[in-house]
DNA sequence: GAAATATTGATAGGTAGCAAACGAATTGTC
DNA sequence: GACAATTCGTTTGCTACCTATCAATATTTC
């Protein structure tokens, strides 16, 4: 009902995802705001809790996002002592980020967001639809990205 | 290849939607950055070039935002001379939204990003398919909205 | 070894989103 | 008519993302 009434003529697959990525980071907020934390503070904190000390470098990769921005989420984790960030004894360059004695506390009391978002999203649903669903979005997601690459390039 | 490299384990639809937002949003930003507009701006663009005078309140039902998300958008807009924002006569309250002629010679000269996108994300890719991913990703949207609300009576 | 180049992280400035709180205006109730 | 509740837009403060640029450090090239 509330989805059908007028909307913007240009809806698209895009759209879609939109609505799906910010009703699940809605949920995932919902779940994390008694403790203060955000869905990508969430993550690296994941990362650092069940995988140990990890380079910032890499979790850049993991992560997909931009330098830019783990630089920000690292400096509010630090801010906030849930983890350590120092200079590699190697490559001073790069930084090691470790999670802290209160980090590791927190991480304990925290529920799993994902696990909730997954069964509140698609408990019940056919599997081989989500498969489905699942590839049209990889595909469409490799096509966009090339299309960026192309235009770098050009 | 870039896809496959070691990612966080926990890896869902949601995922998989986030990635395809920003890749759509990557090119879309792309497409309009020498024209220095962001997404949601050229969306209330297209509202107003497309479809007239809008209701502010109206607009905020269509883009499915949040008032406070598109006070800050057409307050740019507005600072840039593209759109104009006066207060209705029947009720003072709201605000009429109109494009300038500014505006309206700006949104002539821009190319239509959605196509775009259209054709390099689905080109091609069957019908029945992105069908079933749009209810998919609908189905769990909706099913995650209500989980919301229901967190909030609690 | 010195100069050019590449990598890493930080910072500045921008867009887009949310929640909470506020003022102004309207509507509802008594 | 007066008071309460609602609606609309704004402001503030936060997360999260981007690009562009910078400083520091490594690496490569000559």
């Amino acid at each position: 009902m509330a989805d059908r009434q007028k909307n913007l003529k240009h809806d698209s697959v895009g759209a879609w995802a939109k609505r799906l990525y910010f009703a699940s980071r809605a949920v995932m907020d919902s779940v994390l705001r008694p403790y203060d934390l955000g869905s990508t503070q969430w993550y690296v904190l994941y990362q650092l809790a069940n995988e140990g000390p990890t380079m910032q470098r890499d979790l850049v990769r993991m992560l997909q996002i931009e330098r830019a921005t783990l630089s920000g989420v690292v400096a509010t984790l630090v801010r906030k002592g849930l983890v350590d960030q120092a200079p590699d004894s190697d490559d001073q360059r790069q930084r090691m980020l470790r999670i802290t004695r209160a980090g590791r506390k927190l991480w304990k009391e925290l529920p799993d967001p994902i696990e909730l978002i997954l069964t509140a999203a698609f408990d019940g649903a056919d599997p081989a639809e989500l498969a489905i669903a699942r590839r049209v979005l990889q595909v469409a997601t490799q096509r966009l990205n090339q299309h960026i690459l192309k235009g770098d390039q050009a």
